[in-house]
DNA sequence: ACAATATGCAACCAAATGGTTGCATATTGT
DNA sequence: ACAATATGCAACCATTTGGTTGCATATTGT
C-alpha cells in the first residue's frame, strides 16, 4: 500500500459531502448517483464529482447498468486507511511502553 | 466526536506533507519546529503552515518552551478517525451478515 | 553586549477545489 | 414514436490551499 494511496484515501474522507456520501453507502446497499445526490444541498452535478473523488480514490467503486450507474462502497479502501491509522498507533504505544519501563528500571 | 471533527482530521491527514510530519512524530519523540521542518521540500514556513493545520484538526498539540516550540502526536485524535471508520466498516459487515443469512434461508 | 538560533506574522501568488449552469446523450416506459 | 428519466461533459467562477519571500521578535550561548 503505497504512501500517496493513503493520502488520497484520506483526502477523499476529508470533506463534509464525501464523507456524507460514504456513509450512506455504508450499509451496504448501493445507489445510483441519482439517489445518491439528493439531500446533500449541491447539485447533481455538484455530488457527481465528489462521488468522481471517491472513485479516483477507490473509496466506492460504480457499476453501469442500462441507464442508471450503481455505486458501492469499497469495504477494502477503507481497510486500508484503517490500517495505517493502526500502524502509527502501534508504533506510539510501543514508545509509551518503553518509556514506562524506562521508569520502572 | 462531531462529524465536522471527523472530516478535519481526515482532511489533515489527506495531505503528503502533513502525513508525512504525522509519521516522524508517531514515534512519540516531540520534535520542535525546525527539525521537523527538514527534509519536507518546502520552506520553514510552508511546513510551519501545515503544521498549523495539524494543531487545528487536533492531530497534533504544541508545547512552547523557551526559543522552541515542541510538536506532539496526539494518539487520542488518531483513535477517533479510525474508530470512525471501523464503525463504518462494522455497519458494512452486518450487512454482508444479512445477505449471507438470507441466501442460507 | 552581541551574535546565532527558533520562531512568528503578513502579504502575495499559482494552482486546486467545490460548486454552478447549460447542453448533449442514452435508456426506459407508454 | 415520444416523453421522461438518468447520466455525461465542459465551461466557468469564487474560494481555499499550498507554497513563497521578507521582515520582526524572543530566547540562548559566548
Amino acid at each position: 500500500m503505497s504512501q500517496t494511496a493513503v493520502v488520497q484515501i484520506f483526502k477523499a474522507l476529508g470533506d463534509p459531502v464525501r464523507l456524507q456520501i460514504v456513509q450512506r453507502l455504508s450499509n451496504g446497499v448501493p445507489l445510483c448517483m441519482g439517489e445518491l445526490s439528493k439531500d446533500l444541498g449541491i447539485s447533481r452535478q455538484g455530488a457527481r464529482k465528489q462521488i468522481q473523488a471517491l472513485v479516483s480514490a477507490n473509496v466506492v467503486q460504480l457499476h453501469p447498468g442500462g441507464r442508471e450507474v450503481k455505486v458501492q462502497l469499497d469495504a477494502a479502501t477503507l481497510a486500508q486507511g484503517r490500517d495505517f491509522i493502526a500502524a502509527l498507533e502501534a508504533q506510539w504505544d510501543q514508545r509509551l511502553q518503553a518509556l514506562k519501563q524506562f521508569a520502572e528500571q
